[in-house]
RNA sequence: GGCCUCGUAGUUCAACGGAUAGAACGAGAGAUUCCGGUUCUCUAGAUAGGGGUUCGAUUCCCUUCGAGGUCACCA
């Protein structure tokens, strides 16, 4: 809430208790619809049944009482419940002020005391590359974290790399069974897709196997468990687990391959992190961490030799933490992991970006570590996001639906080329400006796509209409942006007073005031984890601003005071969407 | 079956418990002596059903229906 609100709220307060001995509820401000008239609205309906007046009689009332004791209020009206307050015009000159010279743009300075928040996103398996589900997450964690940067938290980026398991012995063994020295450079294959081919060739050939074995006469679950590849996968991570130097070394190679490829993604779709977390190197650890819960009796070790613990007071059930033969499980590791970055960062809290199939996980990993009684695990929060649907359906490795994040990324690209080679803009350009050009807007076009829907929902990715720079798009904003640009630089020779003597009309205060919304939508946006209010908010802008250059002629004026005021409020609204589209890890373009 | 999430125009998305539920795409009609025709304006169309709480409910509670997820000594 910018000065303003507050001070009127705080007035409106001492004054129902002053007239009328009303201490609650606390005023709710809202900003006013566009049909009415004024900026700011009191909701006056919870006051009229104590005060006993209508809300017309208690509007007014309040109206003028705000009127004379607020010099920004020039005038109110009153319709049904709400009392639309107009502030004047000199006020929202100087709020346009405050505005431009805020060097953080709406965010807060850094504490560079306080302790840092975790934000844990991507955290991809090593045999697959990465697809659209992964776009979500990335862009979602690296959003996420840029929110609470700019809102002055400290901000520690992590993933943890599920990089041993038997699915990794399975891409091992059919590279060595089929993979003829061949490496990524020799084939000019991506590093995560040259691994991921072989793990698709292990399940293929497995496949074979277990039809062979069923036409030998072996029923078919006794025939999946038989296989001879499964049952190398097998003995290679007893192998990998006791150390074995040639499996460690292969192991080694291939997960160097998958890094590059995904280091490859990650550059191109602009996420980074500040730590990579193992799991094989955190596994153990988890197993030190039950050992310690079992000492304090929050676990218990049954006949078996299997460790558990009983959630069913949280209503999550019995959940085993060790098997039997006392290797750990998922969630183990997860503690280890968990354990492992209160010491590294000492973290306040903690962000956890993984899809919604992972929320019970989620409930039981964070009831465990209360129950352990650390402090800030209650400050975790499962940032739980909806899958990614196609038009077709669901998306399915097996049925060849996925859609693979590199292509993907790449076809944003050209369709972003051939849009601006038809028409014609980007002639006279630079190539590698023309290239930098296309990724922003293909690019662009995705994230925004993505990121304005509010995470918790299941979405819809249609790749022909991501495409369309149409409409409520990434584009649409990058091109208000690039205009504005355009605007700034044809001035530069215009010799524009510096004066701000100009006093805003009714439509530039329409837009000053959605920008004076900024810095609480940041806030709000960053609070709950959602980049989607800044998504929209960016659009909501952007319309604005449309509407009101369609109206008004920022350099074409007799009275070149108006131009410079014009050109300035211009100036905010492209600096305030290049920080909103920043902050969704989207760049905004000088020209297009 | 238990638990969790979601159900809003034809479609994809909005809406701190507040005013006549907003956009976009698609369709139709129009505007521009313009600083860039990826712009703007207008037209048509929705809260799954039923209860409840409230001055006021898309929002909170209950229930029915529908969609998805999850309930492994997988990760």
């Amino acid at each position: 809430m910018s000065g303003i609100s507050a001070r009127i709220a705080d007035f409106t307060a001492a004054w129902l208790k002053d007239q009328y001995q009303i201490e609650r509820p606390a005023p709710a401000l809202q900003p006013t619809r566009k049909e009415f008239e004024g900026e700011w609205t009191v909701v006056l309906f919870p006051y009229t049944g104590p005060s006993k007046k209508s809300p017309e009689a208690l509007g007014n009332e309040l109206g003028s009482a705000l009127q004379n004791g607020l010099a920004e209020v020039v005038s109110f009206n009153v319709v049904k419940g709400f009392l639309n307050l107009a502030l004047s015009s000199e006020y929202w000159a100087g709020r346009l002020l405050e505005l431009r010279t805020d060097p953080l743009c709406g965010g807060r300075a850094a504490t560079e005391t306080a302790a840092p928040e975790v934000v844990e996103y991507s955290s991809p398996n090593t045999n697959k590359p990465l697809h659209l589900g992964h776009i979500r997450n990335n862009l979602l964690g690296h959003s996420v974290a840029e929110l609470l940067e700019a809102t002055g938290r400290k901000v520690v980026r992590v993933q943890v790399i599920n990089d041993r398991g038997i699915h990794i012995c399975k891409s091992m063994v059919a590279y060595r069974q089929f993979g003829k020295g061949e490496t990524p450079e020799s084939t000019g294959l991506k590093g995560d897709h040259f691994v991921g081919k072989y793990y698709v060739e292990f399940d293929r050939a497995y496949k074979l196997q277990v039809e062979q074995l069923k036409a030998e006469g072996i029923q078919e679950e006794l025939a999946a468990k038989q296989a001879p590849l499964l049952l190398e996968a097998q003995e290679m991570l007893l192998q990998w687990e006791a150390g074995h130097a040639e499996v460690r070394a292969l192991w080694q190679q291939m997960n160097s391959w998958v890094y590059s490829g995904f280091e490859h993604t990650y550059r191109t779709l602009g996420v980074r992190f500040d730590r990579n977390y193992y799991e094989s190197e955190t596994y153990l650890l988890g197993k030190s961490v039950v050992e310690s819960g079992l000492a304090t009796g929050v676990f218990e070790r049954r006949a078996d030799g299997s460790v558990w613990i009983d959630l069913s007071a949280e209503k999550l059930d019995e959940k085993l933490l060790l098997r039997k033969d006392g290797t750990s499980v998922y969630i183990t590791q997860d503690l280890g992991t968990a354990l492992s970055r209160f010491e590294d960062y000492g973290m306040q809290s903690m962000v956890y970006v993984v899809g919604n199939e992972q929320e019970y996980h989620f409930q039981v990993l964070f009831a465990i570590l209360k129950r352990l009684g650390y402090d800030w695990a209650k400050a975790l929060f499962h940032l739980s996001y909806g899958m990614v649907r196609l038009p077709e359906g669901k998306m399915k490795s097996r049925e060849g639906t996925v859609v693979d994040a590199d292509d993907l990324l790449e076809e944003m690209v050209q369709t972003a080329r051939s849009i601006s080679e038809e028409l014609g803009k980007t002639e006279g350009m630079e190539e590698a400006e023309k290239e930098a050009l296309y990724r922003m807007l293909g690019h662009g076009a995705l994230k925004y796509f993505i990121l304005k829907v509010d995470p918790v929902k299941e979405m819809l990715f249609n790749p022909k209409e991501s495409i369309d720079f149409d409409g409520h798009t990434g584009p649409f904003i990058q091109y208000a942006h690039a205009r504005i640009r355009s605007l700034e630089r044809k001035a530069r020779d215009m010799n524009l007073p510096e004066s701000h003597s100009v006093l805003p009309d009714t439509g530039a205060v329409v837009l000053i005031r959605q920008l004076d919304q900024w810095p609480a939508v940041l806030e709000a946006a960053a609070t709950a984890y959602n980049p989607a209010l800044v998504a929209n908010y960016a659009y909501e802008l952007t319309k604005l601003f449309n509407g009101w250059y369609q109206q008004n002629s920022v350099l074409n004026n007799e009275d070149s005071a108006v131009s410079a005021f014009r050109l300035a409020l211009s100036s905010e609204v492209a600096r305030t969407l290049r920080k909103a589209m920043g902050l969704l890890g989207i760049d905004c373009p000088e020209r297009m």
